[in-house]
DNA sequence: AAAAGTGCTTTGTTTTTCAAAGTTAAATAA
DNA sequence: TTATTTAACTTTGAAAAACAAAGCACTTTT
């Protein structure tokens, strides 16, 4: 038998990243302040691991002026959508003990 | 909107966790020694994961002789079953953005 | 001018993870 | 009978990760 573990992805171990990407997935663009109040993070905790996944390619970063206030965006990329569909294949697999 | 992270469970944030629940709620009873191998653990570390899970009641061990042999068996509770449907339930839930 | 909001970075503590080595007890080999 | 091996841990210690809180730069609102 193969270890059912190894294809998990290391990066989604954690419960905020994966909260993260299952945001960014289905909305496609979402700002730091949301991120924070969906969540329910303090800002460094949730930069830090915004950048854990910044750090993977995995998500993108647009800074910006919404009128004249300043607005960071999040977007996943391709290769963060490709990785979460990934884990998620593996999950179920090793869930239906295949 | 609800924090969608909340209902996940942070005993399930580990991977190895996950492959140790995974493996039981499918074989019903697996010994130490084919957890290490399926897994690929020092025994340490499958010690103090498979420790983790027993402090939460998920799961239960049986320590017996197999021939002459020493031979621990672990099994999942009612309870780890539970724990770990709803856990798969919210990242379901989860991920469709529900 | 003062207060508040955005989006961080820094600091420092606590928690978690893990490998490696040590341990106990039984089994088997020499 | 002594030595080795196997099973299943426990202990130790190091490294990494998680996190809260505070600080900061900048802007906007009051």
């Amino acid at each position: 038998m193969v270890n059912p573990i190894e294809a998990l992805n290391k990066i989604f171990d954690s419960r905020i990243r994966l909260g993260v990407m299952s945001i960014l997935i289905v909305n496609d663009s979402v700002s730091f302040n949301e991120l924070k109040q969906m969540l329910e993070l303090t800002d460094g905790n949730l930069a830090s691991h915004l950048n854990t996944l910044e750090q993977a390619d995995y998500l993108k970063v647009q800074k910006a002026f919404i009128g004249k206030k300043t607005n960071t965006t999040y977007f996943i990329t391709d290769l963060g959508r490709q990785a979460f569909k990934a884990h998620l294949d593996a999950l179920e697999k090793m869930i239906k003990g295949v």
